[in-house]
DNA sequence: ACGACCCTAAACATAT
DNA sequence: AATATGTTTAGGGTCG
């Protein structure tokens, strides 16, 4: 089910208080009470004379065409008022009230055989939708946001990067390999994959599998054989070993499931991989630094809270295409080849404006506009999974 | 402490 | 025979 706006999918709403300071007092911006539910998540935000008093599910799309928001060259900057050339410097302040609902049945490695488990709600037979995408795989700022160069900032002094399977070549890729088998088999052209190619998908989309020792081969075939949201397919005799492997349909809103959560224990290891990378220079690697317009910033730091998990259209090649021509895109997904129009000129004052309009930002696209900004209350871990593991099943 | 989930290693069987 | 593929078991780490 297509989420109800931009940003948000049906299981990382937010509930939160906005707060929104100005340094001139309170006039163009008063601000700001909590929002009372996922469904009216920030809908509260009111600046200056907007008159927008209703609780649409648009929030801020006023704030848009007030060319406050516009298109800012993230993650923000001054805000002018409509009508005004002064700058009015903003200050949010986002608190995390609580957490809403997760899904309860995301896929497990180990399915069982029942099928009632998978969410009808997703529709199991159309294509991962851009949403999804854009929460599933990684993407680093820079590739996000690609087309002002620029990298949003967090509500505090700390930069928050998610994991990019291209930069962080060292690290394990924060994705079950039943997840990176989906992907594998989801951005094929027939669906439909030999192990050799869901090897080669792996190795070409994340890296880390080009040095990894080979016990992770292991693992795919090992989580083939044992996960039972795969299936085999014969494919016709004396075309190569083995079979294909199809994702089984009745699974895949599990999967889907799977990969809208986003990992944990990877990240302790972005987490150590960056903190090593700050000790050792305070900075990252180049191709990560940051740029804000004209401004460097400051380098990233990885923080656990929030961490997001987005997608990288790059790595879907075909899947990118298919959405696009089936015209699936979804607003505010924000990608390196589906950009919105470049914005107007917004003064960009001080990394606090930056900061800002980063949180505004966010208000408007919902979480994944920011790449692991702690706005959300994301826990971090996976899903609690309720099918029980085909160890014991596959027994039967 | 326990269960769930996930990973890794390994042994073994089968197919090419 | 060598290699790739597929199946199964076992054990450990992390988390809630």
């Amino acid at each position: 089910m297509a989420p109800e706006r931009p940003g948000l999918d049906d299981e990382r709403c937010t509930v939160g208080t906005v707060l929104l300071h100005t340094k001139a007092g309170a006039q163009n911006a008063d601000i700001v009470k909590e929002g009372d539910g996922a469904a009216k998540m920030f809908t509260d935000v009111r600046v200056g004379s907007a008159t927008q008093e209703d609780d649409d599910l648009t929030p801020l799309s006023w704030l848009q065409d007030k060319n406050l928001l516009r298109d800012i060259p993230l993650p923000g900057g001054t805000i002018c008022a409509e009508g005004s050339t002064e700058p009015v410097e903003v200050q949010i302040e986002v608190r995390e009230e609580s957490v809403s609902s997760r899904a309860d049945s995301p896929t497990s490695d180990y399915a069982e055989e029942s099928s009632e488990h998978a969410d009808s709600s997703s529709n199991s037979d159309t294509p991962l939708s851009p949403t999804i995408l854009q929460q599933a795989m990684p993407i680093s700022p820079i590739e996000q946001y690609d087309h002002n160069d620029v990298v949003p900032q967090p509500l505090t002094n700390t930069n928050h990067v998610g994991y990019d399977p291209k930069v962080h070549t060292s690290l394990k890729p924060p994705y079950s390999f039943s997840c990176l088998i989906f992907m594998a088999i989801e951005d094929s052209v027939t669906q439909k994959l030999p192990v050799k190619d869901i090897y080669a998908w792996i190795t070409d989309h994340f890296p880390y599998f080009q040095t990894a020792p080979n016990g992770w081969k292991n693992s795919v075939r090992h989580n083939l054989s044992l996960n039972k949201c795969f299936k085999k397919v014969d494919k016709s005799p004396n075309v190569g070993k083995g079979s294909l492997w199809m994702v089984d349909h009745c699974y895949r809103p599990n999967l889907l499931q799977a990969l809208k959560k986003v990992p944990y224990h990877p990240y302790m290891q972005l987490e150590r991989f960056h903190a090593l990378n700050n000790n050792n220079n305070n900075t990252i690697p180049n191709s990560q630094s940051c740029r804000l317009g004209n401004v460097e910033s400051e380098p990233p730091v990885v923080s656990l809270v929030g961490r997001s998990n987005m997608l990288n259209p790059d790595l879907f090649p075909f899947l990118t295409q298919r959405l696009a021509a089936a015209g699936l895109q979804v607003p505010g997904a924000y990608t390196r080849h589906h950009n919105p129009p470049p914005p107007p000129p917004v003064h960009i004052e001080s990394q606090e404006d930056v900061n800002a309009a980063t949180a505004m930002l966010a208000l408007k696209h919902g979480p994944r506009i920011l790449g692991g900004i702690s706005v959300l209350p994301d826990r971090g871990d996976h899903a609690q999974k309720t099918i029980p593991r085909t160890h014991e099943v596959s027994k039967v």
